[in-house]
RNA sequence: GCCAGCGUAGCUCAGUCGGUAGAGCACAUCACUCGUAAUGAUGGGGUCAUCGGUUCGAUUCCGAUCGCUGGCUCCA
């Protein structure tokens, strides 16, 4: 049995259960989704979650009736008719827009819909499924159109496969970066400050420092320069860049400043064009390779803010590479191994997509076939699998998506690699070849994070907290049994501390097992237990979150031991 | 922005069919000095999101605003 036809009668078998309950309902569309299935309805009632448990009873009675699925074929001009006297207007627009000559219906039961089909031979054969969540939904994903109510489900062969996937949901639940990030004490967002704006705690902003160390040393070693620009510039700039004419919904109003206006920045590269166009450049200083962490700030619509992966404010790992045409494929091969080198760090699955030329375009067909030959060349030359998303590219140039698949296999947006047709022309970004004359310079944009924000919320949700011990912002707490061995413990602690290991104790008037449960509850990774018997022996008692058995040792050991882990940023 | 739901202590949540609120955790103090995931007692803490309306009286009903959640649309 095919899992799509399943969850397609099983929408079928719902969107009858609506009809009944909710009669005049009209019906849009409902098909089988990854995961699952929807239906989007047009009723004057509006639904509740308790309805949803009134529809799954319905369809459990209508399962059980094991009514067959029924295909007829209808002329077009037969089903206009047909579903207009029903009053089934969306299903008459649909067929009218249709190119087909023909059209089938399948029925089941009492109920008859438009649809191609296929589906399960009987209702029977439905066995586990449930209602998820109610949606608002643009009638033909236009938000011109009308909204319509959208009940999600999911459906699967077995009652097993079903616990199974909500176990996952459950799971993806109790890994939500916004309950951890409270929990753990990393970040915050304030009514008072304003929606999609970050506040790093100590403990997020120690992670984030990790990552930005390691990304700059990173940046430097393989051959790009760490440069800063300023977050806000004349609004002259921005009409330059044609920011101001085509992403200005996506920015903030111009700050008067001594009868000038400024922009605080929704992007980078304009500075670093600024830079570029200090003098006058010549081929052999290519490729120019400038990294920044970038601040900046957009207007995103409210409805679309989440946690960290969706804000206003954010922190590209920015940098834009300057180079020759004949350089692009070297780059965008080099740019390929840092994003991947970061994803494997980070323990990161990753998937690579390839967007080409879309409908709108600026720059020429042969500057748009030879730089995506490039990008395809450099994923080919890497032998790395990736897919093709036709006419998915921005509208000035080619790119490169990669995605993270965490360790719920769920996909992020991760890295991306653009090639920038636009810029050079704007700004005139200029060099002087060998043959002297002057030319057109390439300008590549890429992060190999995406942002601070977003990596960081990918991050707490693939460790679901539990961070490696190389990023965890306490990787060692001392902890005393007793009030005797307390200097010992604090010697400890001072060694630790000298050899640069995050530490702090737990010195508290609790019971051992108490301050363990705080410690594992804060993930720390590695506790270190220090009582009367270690204190006369000079040991310690090493307890790591996710290992049962203690493990009696010398300080230096586990000192040596935990560095190595650190250097070596091991995933455990 | 749109549709729907929600907003009660630092956190998780009860509760009030209109008579100004409670639990657990957390926090503080005290006692206990404890050997690998929760010791006990006591205490502090709330303009029940904000503003307005109805009412003798609103946290509760109504409206607006702000914010959050699930989606849609859009994106790093």
């Amino acid at each position: 049995m095919n899992i799509e036809s399943l969850r397609h009668s099983a929408s079928h078998v719902m969107a009858q259960a609506v009809m009944e309950l909710f009669p005049g309902t009209k019906l849009a569309i409902g098909p089988s989704i990854e995961d699952g299935f929807y239906y989007d309805f047009d009723m004057e009632h509006k639904l509740i979650p308790d309805d949803l448990e009134k529809i799954e009873h319905r369809m459990a009675q209508i399962i059980k009736e094991n009514h067959p699925f029924e295909k007829r074929t209808l002329s077009r001009a037969e089903a206009i008719e047909h579903f207009r006297n029903l009053g089934q207007d969306y299903k008459v627009e649909l067929i009218t827009d249709l190119d087909a000559d023909e059209v089938s219906l399948y029925r089941h039961g009492s109920f008859e819909d438009l649809c191609k089909g296929p589906h399960v031979e009987h209702t029977g054969q439905i066995r586990a499924f449930k209602l998820l969540s109610i949606a608002g939904a643009y009638w033909r994903g236009d938000e011109k159109n009308k909204m319509l109510q959208r009940i999600y489900g999911t459906a699967f062969e077995s009652e097993k496969d079903l616990r199974k996937h909500l176990n996952f949901l459950e799971e993806a639940k109790k890994r939500d970066h916004r309950r951890i990030g409270q929990a753990l004490d990393l970040f915050s967002i304030h009514d008072e400050a304003g929606p999609g704006l970050i506040f790093w705690h100590p403990k997020g902003a120690c992670i984030r420092n990790v990552i930005e160390t390691f990304w700059r040393e990173e940046h430097i070693r393989r051959g790009y320069e760490l440069v800063y620009i300023p977050h806000v510039s004349k609004v002259d700039l921005w009409k330059t860049s044609g920011h101001w004419d085509y992403y200005r919904e996506n920015m903030y109003p111009p700050i008067k400043i001594d009868e000038q206006e400024y922009i605080v920045k929704p992007m980078n590269c304009p500075g670093h064009i600024l830079m570029y166009k200090t003098h006058l450049r010549s081929y052999r200083e290519f490729p120019l390779r400038w990294a920044e962490l970038g601040t900046v700030y957009r207007y995103e619509r409210s409805g679309v803010l989440h946690g960290l992966m969706r804000v206003r404010g954010f922190t590209q790992d920015d940098a834009h590479i300057f180079c020759l045409p004949d350089q692009i494929q070297d780059e965008i091969t080099r740019v390929i191994e840092l994003a991947l080198y970061m994803m494997k760090t980070f323990g990161f699955e990753y998937k690579l997509y390839l967007s080409t030329r879309p409908e709108k375009y600026t720059g020429t067909v042969e500057e748009w076939e030879r730089a995506t030959d490039a990008l395809e060349n450099a994923l080919k030359s890497l032998g790395l699998p990736y897919q093709v998303d036709p006419g998915e590219g921005v509208f000035y140039g080619p790119k490169i998506d990669i995605k993270m698949v965490d360790a719920l296999k769920r996909e992020w947006q991760g890295p991306t690699i653009q090639v920038d047709f636009n810029n050079p022309h704007r700004f005139a970004i200029n060099y002087i070849g060998s043959d002297g004359k002057e030319h057109s310079a390439v300008m590549i944009h890429r992060t190999v994070l995406g942002s601070m924000e977003r990596f960081m919320g990918v991050l707490i949700e693939h460790f679901a907290g539990a961070f490696p011990v190389w990023l965890s912002p306490v990787q060692v707490r001392v902890i005393n049994v007793g009030e005797t061995e307390l200097n010992y413990c604090r010697e400890v602690y001072d060694i630790l501390k000298q050899n640069n290991i995050r530490c702090d104790c737990d010195f508290s008037d609790e019971k051992l097992g108490q301050k363990i449960r705080k410690a594992q509850v804060e993930q720390i990774p590695y506790m270190i237990v220090a009582g009367a018997k270690e204190a006369e022996n000079k040991t310690v008692s090493i307890r790591h979150r996710r290992k049962q058995q203690l493990m009696d040792t010398s300080l230096q050991d586990f000192v040596v031991n935990i560095k190595r882990e650190i250097q070596e940023k091991i995933n455990e």
